[in-house]
DNA sequence: AAAACGGGGGG
DNA sequence: CCCCCAGTTTT
């Protein structure tokens, strides 16, 4: 039996119930792949939920304004996804009447949407046979022909994508893509896979040569850098302060309080800074700090040492460019990542 | 070609 | 602690 047959067969018997499984709307397709780019079936499906429910369709999305799409995307990470699925929702609603594109060629035009979204959409909602290549369609065909490229080189993507466009199968490519992803997902695993009682185990290169554990090969990783925050937490009484993180860089579109980003602030040092100065403008204050040893919060990429400053005070703070003043009530409504999410949800109840 | 971009789970 | 996850975009 060809492979892709065997794939399909291992599939239909083996996937999982899931809630965008049951349609082929393009809009829950798409939702879906956004959600689930770099991202666990278990940490997104809830989130899945969430945006079907507040967003039955396009229109509702494009209407939402950012921060509204933000708070629900909240605490899952690589929040340029939402920024970009609410840029995208909008662009279709008002430039293509409400209807997506139906090729993956259309597809690959729109924000957020790259080579595998583009073709998970085309071959999941109109049977276009173009191949998916994720995660775990490398870790399947790196293994299964014993394909030792790195597959985080420019002669890795080619050379994989090139055989999954030989192995796609033009009878079924919604079916055949998603079997060869729950397949790496369920059975092909990157840890302890089930070679033992794999379906195409007799014909396994990798294993076969001892190699599993080897592949897929993938080059060096990052070096993490270390990065000291210092929050400033006003308090006077039923206000604090906060600003939104404008241009470049981690946390783009999200809330924080007042920060001062340096190795070495301290309760002594705060009060020096100019925009503390500014901002309770000679009055009186306390300053505490919310823990002594900072809170790390370990990114993929960096690691932020991060400490809070209470700042109790009277006095009418003067607010400086983006900041505004926020309610007890009203902090929950902001979007913030997860870090200051924790730190807000402990120190303001409600 | 390399770096940036989150957060959580598994071993 | 390290790796990986239904990747894409920017530098």
């Amino acid at each position: 039996m060809k492979f892709s047959k065997k794939l399909i067969t291992w599939y239909l018997q083996n996937k999982r119930t899931m809630p965008w499984r049951e349609t082929k709307d393009p809009y829950r397709i798409w939702l879906s792949e956004i959600i689930l780019q770099q991202t666990r079936v278990a940490q997104g499906l809830p989130y899945y939920l969430s945006f079907a429910e507040a967003f039955p369709t396009v229109f509702e999305l494009a209407s939402a304004t950012e921060e509204q799409v933000l708070k629900l995307w909240q605490g899952l990470g690589y929040y340029s996804r939402a920024r970009n699925l609410h840029a995208t929702a909008k662009y279709i609603v008002n430039e293509l009447e409400g209807v997506f594109p139906d090729t993956y060629k259309g597809l690959l035009e729109l924000k957020g949407v790259g080579d595998y979204t583009a073709s998970a959409i085309a071959s999941i909602c109109y049977d276009e046979p173009t191949p998916v290549v994720d995660g775990n369609v490398y870790r399947v065909l790196s293994r299964y022909f014993g394909i030792n490229t790195p597959i985080n080189t420019t002669a890795g993507i080619k050379e994989f994508k090139g055989l999954a466009i030989e192995l796609m199968d033009h009878e079924q490519p919604a079916t055949y893509n998603q079997a060869i992803m729950e397949f790496g997902a369920l059975q092909c695993k990157p840890k302890n896979p089930y070679c033992i009682v794999c379906p195409i185990n007799d014909s396994c290169v990798g294993l076969d040569k001892g190699a599993i554990g080897e592949l897929p090969v993938k080059l060096k990783k990052i070096k993490v850098k270390k990065r000291y925050f210092n929050y400033l937490v006003y308090d006077n009484g039923n206000q604090t302060v906060l600003q939104q993180r404008l241009g470049k860089g981690i946390w783009e579109g999200l809330y924080e309080f007042p920060l001062i980003e340096d190795e070495k602030c301290t309760v002594d040092t705060i009060p020096t800074t100019q925009t503390f100065k500014e901002m309770v403008n000679g009055g009186e204050y306390v300053i505490t700090p919310f823990k002594e040893e900072p809170i790390v919060h370990k990114l993929s990429h960096q690691h932020i040492y991060t400490r809070f400053f209470i700042i109790k005070t009277d006095t009418n703070l003067l607010l400086q460019g983006i900041q505004k003043n926020v309610n007890r009530q009203e902090i929950h409504n902001y979007p913030v990542p997860i870090l200051l999410g924790n730190f807000i949800d402990s120190f303001f109840k409600v």
